[in-house]
RNA sequence: GCUGGGGUAGUGAAGCGGUCAAACACGACUGACUGUAAAUCAGUUGGCAUUCGCCUUCGGGGGUUCGAAUCCCUCCCCCAGCA
Protein backbone atom coordinates (compact mmCIF):
# COMPACT_ATOMS: atom_id res chain seq x y z
CA UNK A 1 0.00 0.00 0.00
CA UNK A 2 1.27 3.50 -0.83
CA UNK A 3 1.37 6.03 1.06
CA UNK A 4 -2.35 8.57 1.80
CA UNK A 5 -3.43 7.38 -1.53
CA UNK A 6 -6.98 8.93 -0.21
CA UNK A 7 -7.36 11.67 1.82
CA UNK A 8 -10.51 13.11 3.00
CA UNK A 9 -11.35 17.02 2.42
CA UNK A 10 -14.51 17.30 4.14
CA UNK A 11 -17.72 16.44 5.20
CA UNK A 12 -21.23 17.87 2.93
CA UNK A 13 -23.85 19.40 4.48
CA UNK A 14 -25.69 16.32 4.60
CA UNK A 15 -22.84 14.57 6.01
CA UNK A 16 -21.39 12.21 2.82
CA UNK A 17 -17.84 12.27 2.90
CA UNK A 18 -15.79 14.36 0.27
CA UNK A 19 -11.93 13.46 -0.21
CA UNK A 20 -9.77 12.92 -3.07
CA UNK A 21 -8.43 9.45 -4.17
CA UNK A 22 -4.86 9.88 -6.26
CA UNK A 23 -4.41 7.52 -9.03
CA UNK A 24 -1.44 7.22 -11.25
CA UNK A 25 -2.94 9.16 -14.02
CA UNK A 26 -4.55 12.07 -11.61
CA UNK A 27 -6.82 12.86 -8.55
CA UNK A 28 -10.19 11.87 -8.96
CA UNK A 29 -12.51 13.66 -6.31
CA UNK A 30 -14.79 11.77 -3.68
CA UNK A 31 -17.76 10.49 -4.03
CA UNK A 32 -17.94 9.56 -7.48
CA UNK A 33 -19.82 7.47 -9.94
CA UNK A 34 -18.11 5.08 -12.85
CA UNK A 35 -19.79 4.18 -15.77
CA UNK A 36 -19.66 0.42 -16.45
CA UNK A 37 -17.64 0.04 -19.86
CA UNK A 38 -17.26 -3.72 -19.32
CA UNK A 39 -15.58 -3.92 -22.91
CA UNK A 40 -13.59 -0.67 -22.32
CA UNK A 41 -16.15 1.07 -23.78
CA UNK A 42 -19.37 2.24 -21.84
CA UNK A 43 -21.80 1.09 -24.67
CA UNK A 44 -22.93 3.33 -27.30
CA UNK A 45 -20.84 6.28 -25.85
CA UNK A 46 -17.83 8.52 -26.93
CA UNK A 47 -15.05 9.19 -24.13
CA UNK A 48 -15.97 12.49 -24.51
CA UNK A 49 -19.93 12.02 -24.16
CA UNK A 50 -18.66 10.08 -20.64
CA UNK A 51 -16.26 12.65 -19.68
CA UNK A 52 -18.59 15.14 -20.37
CA UNK A 53 -21.24 13.71 -17.91
CA UNK A 54 -18.67 13.99 -14.82
CA UNK A 55 -17.66 11.02 -14.82
CA UNK A 56 -13.61 10.62 -13.21
CA UNK A 57 -13.43 7.27 -13.63
CA UNK A 58 -14.33 4.02 -16.13
CA UNK A 59 -15.39 0.29 -15.01
CA UNK A 60 -14.02 -2.42 -17.72
CA UNK A 61 -13.74 -6.09 -17.07
CA UNK A 62 -10.68 -8.32 -16.86
CA UNK A 63 -12.99 -11.66 -17.92
CA UNK A 64 -14.66 -9.86 -21.21
CA UNK A 65 -11.50 -8.31 -22.18
CA UNK A 66 -9.70 -11.15 -21.32
CA UNK A 67 -12.24 -13.03 -23.91
CA UNK A 68 -11.83 -10.56 -26.20
CA UNK A 69 -9.72 -8.76 -27.66
CA UNK A 70 -7.37 -10.33 -25.06
CA UNK A 71 -5.36 -8.40 -22.85
CA UNK A 72 -1.67 -8.95 -24.63
CA UNK A 73 -3.42 -7.51 -27.62
CA UNK A 74 -4.81 -4.42 -25.47
CA UNK A 75 -0.91 -4.15 -24.09
CA UNK A 76 0.73 -4.09 -27.35
CA UNK A 77 -1.93 -1.08 -28.47
CA UNK A 78 -0.50 0.71 -25.54
CA UNK A 79 -3.15 -0.30 -22.41
CA UNK A 80 -6.53 0.89 -22.30
CA UNK A 81 -6.13 4.35 -21.74
CA UNK A 82 -4.25 4.41 -25.21
CA UNK A 83 -6.62 1.69 -26.63
CA UNK A 84 -10.09 2.90 -25.55
CA UNK A 85 -9.39 7.03 -25.97
CA UNK A 86 -10.24 7.18 -21.88
CA UNK A 87 -7.99 9.44 -20.67
CA UNK A 88 -8.85 9.43 -17.18
CA UNK A 89 -8.30 6.00 -14.74
CA UNK A 90 -9.78 3.29 -15.36
CA UNK A 91 -10.66 0.62 -12.72
CA UNK A 92 -11.42 -3.04 -13.77
CA UNK A 93 -13.18 -5.89 -12.48
CA UNK A 94 -11.53 -8.72 -11.32
CA UNK A 95 -13.88 -11.26 -13.15
CA UNK A 96 -15.50 -11.88 -9.85
CA UNK A 97 -18.60 -10.81 -10.44
CA UNK A 98 -18.72 -13.40 -13.00
CA UNK A 99 -18.17 -16.39 -10.63
CA UNK A 100 -22.06 -15.29 -9.64
CA UNK A 101 -23.55 -14.26 -13.08
CA UNK A 102 -21.90 -16.72 -15.26
CA UNK A 103 -22.75 -19.65 -12.58
CA UNK A 104 -24.23 -22.18 -14.98
CA UNK A 105 -21.27 -22.26 -16.69
CA UNK A 106 -18.17 -22.14 -13.87
CA UNK A 107 -16.72 -24.32 -11.95
CA UNK A 108 -14.79 -23.17 -8.48
CA UNK A 109 -12.23 -24.46 -6.68
CA UNK A 110 -9.24 -23.56 -4.56
CA UNK A 111 -7.23 -22.63 -7.03
CA UNK A 112 -9.86 -20.68 -9.36
CA UNK A 113 -12.41 -20.73 -11.50
CA UNK A 114 -13.24 -22.39 -14.73
CA UNK A 115 -15.44 -21.00 -16.94
CA UNK A 116 -16.88 -22.74 -20.14
CA UNK A 117 -18.35 -19.84 -22.72
CA UNK A 118 -21.64 -21.27 -24.64
CA UNK A 119 -20.72 -18.62 -27.37
CA UNK A 120 -17.46 -19.36 -28.55
CA UNK A 121 -16.41 -23.09 -26.57
CA UNK A 122 -13.54 -21.45 -24.86
CA UNK A 123 -12.62 -22.97 -21.68
CA UNK A 124 -11.41 -19.91 -19.42
CA UNK A 125 -9.32 -20.18 -15.81
CA UNK A 126 -8.98 -17.64 -14.04
CA UNK A 127 -7.35 -17.60 -10.68
CA UNK A 128 -6.46 -15.11 -8.06
CA UNK A 129 -2.78 -14.62 -9.61
CA UNK A 130 -4.42 -14.47 -13.38
CA UNK A 131 -6.95 -11.74 -12.70
CA UNK A 132 -3.69 -9.67 -11.56
CA UNK A 133 -1.99 -10.50 -14.20
CA UNK A 134 -4.55 -10.27 -16.70
CA UNK A 135 -5.33 -6.28 -15.33
CA UNK A 136 -1.86 -5.24 -14.90
CA UNK A 137 -1.52 -6.24 -18.45
CA UNK A 138 -4.57 -4.32 -19.62
CA UNK A 139 -3.01 -1.02 -17.72
CA UNK A 140 -5.82 -1.04 -15.09
CA UNK A 141 -4.89 2.23 -12.63
CA UNK A 142 -7.39 0.61 -10.30
CA UNK A 143 -6.90 -3.54 -10.39
CA UNK A 144 -9.71 -5.66 -7.96
CA UNK A 145 -9.10 -8.72 -6.02
CA UNK A 146 -10.30 -12.04 -7.41
CA UNK A 147 -13.28 -12.42 -4.95
CA UNK A 148 -15.89 -15.43 -4.64
CA UNK A 149 -19.37 -14.03 -4.58
CA UNK A 150 -22.07 -15.74 -4.12
CA UNK A 151 -26.04 -15.26 -3.91
CA UNK A 152 -29.11 -15.30 -1.97
CA UNK A 153 -31.10 -18.47 -3.66
CA UNK A 154 -31.12 -21.05 -0.53
CA UNK A 155 -28.66 -23.33 -1.76
CA UNK A 156 -26.16 -19.94 -2.89
CA UNK A 157 -26.51 -18.85 0.83
CA UNK A 158 -25.39 -21.41 2.41
CA UNK A 159 -22.22 -20.97 0.83
CA UNK A 160 -21.52 -17.37 2.16
CA UNK A 161 -19.72 -18.53 4.67
CA UNK A 162 -17.17 -20.70 2.50
CA UNK A 163 -17.16 -17.91 -0.52
CA UNK A 164 -15.95 -15.00 2.40
CA UNK A 165 -13.26 -17.35 3.60
CA UNK A 166 -12.03 -18.31 0.30
CA UNK A 167 -12.20 -14.48 -0.89
CA UNK A 168 -9.65 -14.03 2.16
CA UNK A 169 -7.33 -16.96 0.85
CA UNK A 170 -7.31 -15.01 -2.53
CA UNK A 171 -6.82 -11.71 -1.31
CA UNK A 172 -3.85 -12.76 0.01
CA UNK A 173 -2.85 -14.73 -3.25
CA UNK A 174 -3.77 -11.75 -5.09
CA UNK A 175 -1.34 -9.17 -3.05
CA UNK A 176 1.69 -11.55 -3.30
CA UNK A 177 0.41 -11.79 -7.13
CA UNK A 178 -0.15 -7.97 -7.73
CA UNK A 179 3.28 -7.10 -5.42
CA UNK A 180 5.27 -9.19 -7.52
CA UNK A 181 3.94 -7.91 -10.39
CA UNK A 182 4.55 -3.83 -9.54
CA UNK A 183 7.81 -4.54 -7.82
CA UNK A 184 10.10 -2.43 -10.21
CA UNK A 185 7.55 -0.06 -10.98
CA UNK A 186 8.43 3.29 -9.19
CA UNK A 187 5.52 4.46 -6.43
CA UNK A 188 3.98 7.50 -8.37
CA UNK A 189 3.03 4.61 -11.37
CA UNK A 190 1.90 1.65 -9.65
CA UNK A 191 -1.87 0.90 -9.99
CA UNK A 192 -3.74 0.90 -6.76
CA UNK A 193 -5.33 -2.77 -5.43
CA UNK A 194 -8.44 -3.19 -3.68
CA UNK A 195 -9.35 -5.90 -1.56
CA UNK A 196 -13.16 -6.90 -1.53
CA UNK A 197 -14.85 -7.75 1.43
CA UNK A 198 -17.63 -10.31 1.90
CA UNK A 199 -20.21 -12.12 3.75
CA UNK A 200 -23.75 -11.83 2.16
CA UNK A 201 -26.51 -10.15 4.50
CA UNK A 202 -24.64 -11.81 7.47
CA UNK A 203 -23.54 -8.98 9.87
CA UNK A 204 -21.11 -10.97 11.75
CA UNK A 205 -19.44 -11.96 8.76
CA UNK A 206 -19.71 -8.59 7.05
CA UNK A 207 -17.53 -7.38 10.14
CA UNK A 208 -15.42 -10.06 10.05
CA UNK A 209 -14.88 -9.74 6.34
CA UNK A 210 -13.93 -6.06 6.59
CA UNK A 211 -12.13 -6.54 9.69
CA UNK A 212 -9.36 -9.06 7.54
CA UNK A 213 -9.65 -7.18 4.55
CA UNK A 214 -8.69 -4.25 6.08
CA UNK A 215 -5.68 -5.67 8.19
CA UNK A 216 -4.42 -6.03 4.44
CA UNK A 217 -1.80 -3.72 2.52
CA UNK A 218 -4.49 -2.45 0.17
CA UNK A 219 -5.12 0.71 -1.00
CA UNK A 220 -9.13 0.20 -0.79
CA UNK A 221 -11.53 -1.52 0.60
CA UNK A 222 -14.68 -2.87 -1.46
CA UNK A 223 -17.83 -4.13 -0.47
CA UNK A 224 -18.60 -6.88 -2.83
CA UNK A 225 -21.60 -9.23 -2.62
CA UNK A 226 -24.79 -6.80 -2.32
CA UNK A 227 -27.21 -5.60 -4.90
CA UNK A 228 -27.73 -9.60 -5.47
CA UNK A 229 -31.38 -9.60 -5.37
CA UNK A 230 -31.55 -8.67 -1.63
CA UNK A 231 -34.06 -6.23 -0.79
CA UNK A 232 -33.85 -1.97 -0.62
CA UNK A 233 -34.35 -2.89 3.22
CA UNK A 234 -31.94 -5.25 3.92
CA UNK A 235 -29.35 -3.28 2.10
CA UNK A 236 -29.54 -0.13 3.54
CA UNK A 237 -29.39 -2.09 6.89
CA UNK A 238 -26.37 -3.75 6.01
CA UNK A 239 -24.98 -0.31 5.11
CA UNK A 240 -25.72 1.89 7.95
CA UNK A 241 -24.35 -1.04 10.05
CA UNK A 242 -21.31 -1.44 7.94
CA UNK A 243 -20.75 2.35 8.15
CA UNK A 244 -19.17 2.51 11.42
CA UNK A 245 -16.54 -0.35 10.99
CA UNK A 246 -14.47 1.45 7.88
CA UNK A 247 -11.20 2.58 7.79
CA UNK A 248 -11.38 6.29 7.52
CA UNK A 249 -7.88 6.25 5.84
CA UNK A 250 -9.11 4.66 2.97
CA UNK A 251 -11.39 4.86 0.14
CA UNK A 252 -14.51 2.53 0.32
CA UNK A 253 -15.94 1.46 -2.71
CA UNK A 254 -19.84 -0.03 -2.83
CA UNK A 255 -19.56 -2.51 -5.91
CA UNK A 256 -22.77 -2.91 -8.41
CA UNK A 257 -25.10 -0.08 -6.56
CA UNK A 258 -26.35 3.11 -8.75
CA UNK A 259 -30.40 3.02 -8.51
CA UNK A 260 -30.26 6.50 -6.77
CA UNK A 261 -32.20 5.55 -3.92
CA UNK A 262 -29.59 3.18 -3.01
CA UNK A 263 -26.63 5.24 -4.18
CA UNK A 264 -28.02 8.34 -2.03
CA UNK A 265 -28.13 6.04 0.80
CA UNK A 266 -24.95 4.74 0.65
CA UNK A 267 -23.12 8.24 -0.25
CA UNK A 268 -24.49 9.20 3.47
CA UNK A 269 -23.28 5.78 4.83
CA UNK A 270 -19.67 6.46 4.20
CA UNK A 271 -19.16 5.27 1.10
CA UNK A 272 -16.96 6.75 -1.96
CA UNK A 273 -17.53 4.87 -4.87
CA UNK A 274 -19.45 3.04 -6.88
CA UNK A 275 -20.71 1.47 -10.46
CA UNK A 276 -23.12 0.24 -12.47
CA UNK A 277 -24.51 -0.74 -15.55
CA UNK A 278 -28.26 0.48 -14.26
CA UNK A 279 -27.88 4.17 -15.80
CA UNK A 280 -26.49 2.54 -19.01
CA UNK A 281 -28.79 -0.75 -19.68
CA UNK A 282 -32.04 0.66 -17.76
CA UNK A 283 -31.11 4.23 -20.49
CA UNK A 284 -30.54 1.71 -23.37
CA UNK A 285 -33.87 0.01 -22.36
CA UNK A 286 -35.65 2.96 -22.36
CA UNK A 287 -35.83 4.16 -18.46
CA UNK A 288 -34.29 7.25 -17.40
CA UNK A 289 -34.35 8.79 -14.04
CA UNK A 290 -36.46 12.20 -13.07
CA UNK A 291 -35.81 14.53 -10.32
CA UNK A 292 -37.22 12.65 -7.08
CA UNK A 293 -35.96 9.74 -8.81
CA UNK A 294 -38.33 8.42 -9.93
CA UNK A 295 -38.07 6.19 -13.17
CA UNK A 296 -39.71 6.54 -16.48
CA UNK A 297 -40.39 4.37 -19.49
CA UNK A 298 -39.89 6.89 -22.58
CA UNK A 299 -41.25 4.08 -24.69
CA UNK A 300 -44.32 4.57 -23.17
CA UNK A 301 -46.88 5.67 -25.33
CA UNK A 302 -48.05 8.50 -22.75
CA UNK A 303 -44.76 10.23 -23.83
CA UNK A 304 -45.91 9.82 -28.04
CA UNK A 305 -46.97 13.54 -27.90
CA UNK A 306 -44.98 14.99 -24.96
CA UNK A 307 -43.16 18.22 -26.15
CA UNK A 308 -41.05 18.60 -22.62
CA UNK A 309 -37.22 17.43 -22.40
CA UNK A 310 -36.96 14.84 -19.92
CA UNK A 311 -35.96 16.52 -16.93
CA UNK A 312 -36.02 20.72 -17.16
CA UNK A 313 -33.96 20.51 -13.89
CA UNK A 314 -31.33 18.69 -15.54
CA UNK A 315 -27.91 19.78 -16.90
CA UNK A 316 -27.15 16.92 -19.25
CA UNK A 317 -26.50 16.72 -23.27
CA UNK A 318 -29.60 15.51 -24.24
CA UNK A 319 -31.71 18.14 -22.15
CA UNK A 320 -29.69 20.88 -22.59
CA UNK A 321 -29.98 20.04 -26.56
CA UNK A 322 -33.93 19.88 -26.39
CA UNK A 323 -34.70 16.60 -27.03
CA UNK A 324 -38.27 16.40 -26.28
CA UNK A 325 -39.62 13.22 -25.18
CA UNK A 326 -41.64 12.48 -27.97
CA UNK A 327 -38.54 12.74 -30.11
CA UNK A 328 -36.86 10.12 -27.93
CA UNK A 329 -39.64 8.22 -27.26
CA UNK A 330 -39.81 7.92 -31.35
CA UNK A 331 -36.11 7.13 -31.87
CA UNK A 332 -36.85 3.90 -28.99
CA UNK A 333 -39.54 3.04 -30.83
CA UNK A 334 -38.22 2.78 -33.55
CA UNK A 335 -35.08 0.86 -32.35
CA UNK A 336 -32.36 3.92 -33.40
CA UNK A 337 -29.17 3.79 -31.30
CA UNK A 338 -29.38 7.49 -30.79
CA UNK A 339 -32.24 6.95 -28.07
CA UNK A 340 -29.90 4.55 -25.73
CA UNK A 341 -27.31 6.85 -26.23
CA UNK A 342 -29.06 9.81 -25.26
CA UNK A 343 -30.59 7.71 -22.05
CA UNK A 344 -27.63 6.44 -21.21
CA UNK A 345 -25.96 10.46 -21.21
CA UNK A 346 -28.71 11.87 -19.12
CA UNK A 347 -28.58 8.60 -16.78
CA UNK A 348 -25.16 8.72 -16.25
CA UNK A 349 -25.27 12.82 -15.66
CA UNK A 350 -27.86 12.10 -12.99
CA UNK A 351 -25.82 9.92 -11.04
CA UNK A 352 -22.42 12.09 -11.39
CA UNK A 353 -24.87 15.33 -9.97
CA UNK A 354 -26.12 13.51 -6.87
CA UNK A 355 -21.88 13.18 -6.40
CA UNK A 356 -21.45 17.10 -6.97
CA UNK A 357 -24.76 18.32 -5.11
CA UNK A 358 -25.32 15.56 -1.75
C1' G B 1 -63.30 -13.86 -71.43
C1' C B 2 -60.32 -18.48 -70.40
C1' U B 3 -56.76 -21.18 -67.23
C1' G B 4 -54.24 -21.52 -62.71
C1' G B 5 -53.17 -19.45 -57.73
C1' G B 6 -55.17 -16.78 -53.67
C1' G B 7 -58.57 -13.97 -49.99
C1' U B 8 -57.30 -16.14 -42.02
C1' A B 9 -57.03 -11.67 -36.26
C1' G B 10 -53.15 -4.42 -36.75
C1' U B 11 -49.49 -6.58 -40.71
C1' G B 12 -47.09 -10.96 -42.81
C1' A B 13 -48.15 -15.99 -42.51
C1' A B 14 -49.54 -21.31 -40.65
C1' G B 15 -53.81 -24.29 -40.32
C1' C B 16 -57.00 -27.61 -44.77
C1' G B 17 -63.38 -31.75 -41.14
C1' G B 18 -63.38 -32.08 -34.39
C1' U B 19 -57.88 -31.21 -29.54
C1' C B 20 -59.10 -23.51 -33.37
C1' A B 21 -60.22 -17.56 -30.61
C1' A B 22 -56.84 -20.01 -34.47
C1' A B 23 -49.20 -21.70 -34.59
C1' C B 24 -45.26 -18.42 -35.61
C1' A B 25 -43.03 -13.63 -36.80
C1' C B 26 -43.50 -8.49 -36.74
C1' G B 27 -46.16 -4.47 -34.78
C1' A B 28 -48.78 -2.53 -30.41
C1' C B 29 -49.34 -2.01 -25.00
C1' U B 30 -47.41 -2.89 -20.02
C1' G B 31 -43.58 -4.32 -16.84
C1' A B 32 -38.55 -5.72 -15.30
C1' C B 33 -33.44 -4.40 -15.23
C1' U B 34 -28.24 -2.65 -9.10
C1' G B 35 -19.19 -5.13 -9.70
C1' U B 36 -23.41 -6.16 -18.26
C1' A B 37 -24.25 -14.00 -21.17
C1' A B 38 -28.69 -7.71 -21.10
C1' A B 39 -29.55 -1.94 -27.81
C1' U B 40 -32.10 -7.47 -23.41
C1' C B 41 -35.94 -10.18 -21.13
C1' A B 42 -41.10 -11.17 -19.44
C1' G B 43 -46.49 -10.61 -19.76
C1' U B 44 -50.77 -9.05 -22.61
C1' U B 45 -52.56 -8.42 -27.65
C1' G B 46 -61.17 -10.50 -31.09
C1' G B 47 -65.19 -8.89 -27.32
C1' C B 48 -67.09 -9.45 -22.38
C1' A B 49 -66.09 -11.58 -17.80
C1' U B 50 -61.05 -11.44 -16.19
C1' U B 51 -61.88 -17.51 -11.16
C1' C B 52 -64.69 -21.89 -13.77
C1' G B 53 -66.37 -19.17 -18.26
C1' C B 54 -69.50 -16.88 -22.05
C1' C B 55 -70.10 -14.53 -26.90
C1' U B 56 -68.75 -13.15 -32.10
C1' U B 57 -64.89 -14.44 -35.91
C1' C B 58 -61.16 -17.09 -40.69
C1' G B 59 -63.98 -12.27 -48.27
C1' G B 60 -70.14 -12.33 -48.82
C1' G B 61 -74.33 -15.65 -49.15
C1' G B 62 -76.24 -20.62 -49.24
C1' G B 63 -75.49 -25.90 -48.45
C1' U B 64 -73.44 -30.94 -46.61
C1' U B 65 -72.25 -32.82 -41.61
C1' C B 66 -73.44 -34.52 -34.85
C1' G B 67 -69.50 -30.89 -35.95
C1' A B 68 -66.48 -26.52 -41.04
C1' A B 69 -61.32 -21.54 -41.30
C1' U B 70 -61.04 -26.55 -43.36
C1' C B 71 -65.89 -30.17 -48.04
C1' C B 72 -69.78 -28.48 -52.01
C1' C B 73 -72.52 -24.42 -54.76
C1' U B 74 -72.67 -19.36 -55.84
C1' C B 75 -71.23 -14.26 -55.82
C1' C B 76 -67.39 -10.44 -54.96
C1' C B 77 -62.25 -9.08 -54.93
C1' C B 78 -56.81 -9.75 -55.85
C1' C B 79 -52.40 -12.00 -58.53
C1' A B 80 -49.99 -14.63 -62.77
C1' G B 81 -50.33 -16.51 -67.69
C1' C B 82 -53.20 -16.89 -72.18
C1' A B 83 -56.67 -14.52 -75.33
Amino acid sequence: MSQAVFKQTGQSAAGARLGVLKTRRGPVKTPFFMPVATRGVVKSLTPKEVKDTGAQVLLSNTYHLHLQPGEELVKRLGGLAKFNGWEGPTLTDSGGFQVFSLASIRKITEEGVTFKEPKTGDEIFISPEKSMQIQFSLGSDIIMAFDDLTGLSLETRARTKEAMERTHRWLARCLTEFNRLTKDLPDGQKPLLFGISQGGLDEKLREKSLDFVQSQPVDGVAIGGLSVGESRAELHSMLKFMSLLYDPARPRYLMGVGHPIDFRWALLNGIDMMDCVMPTRNGRHGTVWLKGDRPVNLKSLRFATDKQIIDKTCDCYTCRAGYSRALLRHLFKNSDPLAGRLASIHNLRYLARICEEI
